[in-house]
DNA sequence: CCGGAAATCCCCCGCGCGGGGGACCCGATT
DNA sequence: AATCGGGTCCCCCGCGCGGGGGATTTCCGG
């Protein structure tokens, strides 16, 4: 099964260096070249292939905004691979954040770049490994889970339990009647969490448990 | 220049596997192999290869464990790459906090595999590309700026730089003092703030500030 | 010039909250 | 048996908070 491939470049000579290491690859058939953002969704839009190699910087509009176009359609099933020459951190996220399957510095041997072609499109992403490095690095500050605070374990099961409601932003009342306990118990258990944390207040408590994410946007895998 | 690598893997069919692998390169010299982890912490620090290739489970100490005792110590220089039969989520995301240079499976061509020690050498990353998918859309959420909310719009830039300092569990007073105004106008930019969002009181706000990512800890890179 | 929006300040009132007590029950440890 | 920690419930008191009013200034745009 043969490989469409569209190409997204302002530069001719780019395009045509592209089309020639594709063109050395008997399953892969360069279905189109354009010049600018634009031009490169519309003609996803139309042919449908399966990988775009989009340039970062592009007249109208750049690989950037293509990608996001082009994967904000659901019936576009094209992968998209971006190329750039120069790997500023912004462009990398943005990319990213898009769905792009692939991000790739111009430096990249040719037959790299024909296996990242194969690799987006069979689904899979495939990074330059000068910027999967500084990924790697920004990705585990976003994951790095905020050290426990150890006097969270100075908490019984309970208190933790109330916590976590407070920090969701009910009142005594509404805990009491979530845990099917008198509001005076939940005052109790909040009075311990406030002094065992050294919190001021129900809205410190708050603060102090979104900060150290026991509330937080977590993902499933924890 | 050449590269030297220590092999780290309980099966010692594939230990011979890789060091045959390795042998067909003039420039790598694989130093050592070991069958657990624990010896690959202390023979890396004895050696001090260029690259570590760890598989991800191992008797005593698994290459999680080994990746980060490995890179805890600044006196290695040495890179970490991790070889897994499967892809866990779980496991990938440990590797990169730890530090690991490199996330690969075992079904990876051996041409690859020695193209992924020469990189993780020269100190960039990589990351087979089955798991960089995963990764991405990972990355993708943690980085999903939530939309910044309509109704934010509504508030005036006073009441803006008032809610930050709510959410941040000041009381009125002491937002009164930091902005030097007095205490009852802070109640007004409160109680404008609240009524505009819906919220019921400063708790709420300090929630909705931090699910809206208004304070979260937010990375520079915006 | 005049209207409105924004920012500032003021008063009163009711309520939720948090601290400081005390009390009871239960299960585990001593 | 005595003790202790945890969970539950209760009372009182003071205060910060939020809603409801109203008032002033400044500044901008019709």
């Amino acid at each position: 099964m043969t490989l469409t491939v569209l190409l997204a470049d302002d530069h001719a000579m780019l395009r045509s260096g592209l089309r020639a290491i594709f063109d050395t690859q008997p399953d892969l058939r360069c279905v189109a070249e354009v010049a600018d953002g634009r031009a490169a969704v519309t003609e996803v839009a139309r042919l449908r292939p399966d990988v775009a190699v989009l340039d970062i910087r592009m007249p109208k509009l750049d690989g950037l905004g293509a990608t996001e176009m082009i994967l904000a359609d659901p019936a576009n099933r094209t992968k998209v691979l971006l190329l750039t020459t120069y790997d500023t951190d912004e462009y990398v996220y943005r990319a990213l954040s898009a769905g792009a399957s692939g991000f790739l510095l111009k430096s990249l041997p040719p037959e790299e770049l024909i296996s990242a072609v194969r690799v987006a499109a069979r689904g899979d992403a495939l990074i330059d490994p000068s910027v999967t490095q500084r990924l790697i690095a920004r990705f585990a500050v976003s994951l790095a889970t905020p050290p426990t605070p150890p006097e969270l374990a100075l908490l019984t099961a309970r208190e933790r339990e109330v916590l976590l409601l407070v920090a969701a932003a009910h009142s005594n009342a509404e805990i009491a009647a979530q845990l099917h306990v008198g509001d005076e118990t939940v005052k109790t258990h909040v009075s311990r969490v406030l002094a065992k944390l050294g919190l001021r207040d129900r809205v410190h408590a708050v603060a102090y448990a979104h900060v150290n994410g026991l509330v937080g946007t977590r993902q499933p895998g924890r």
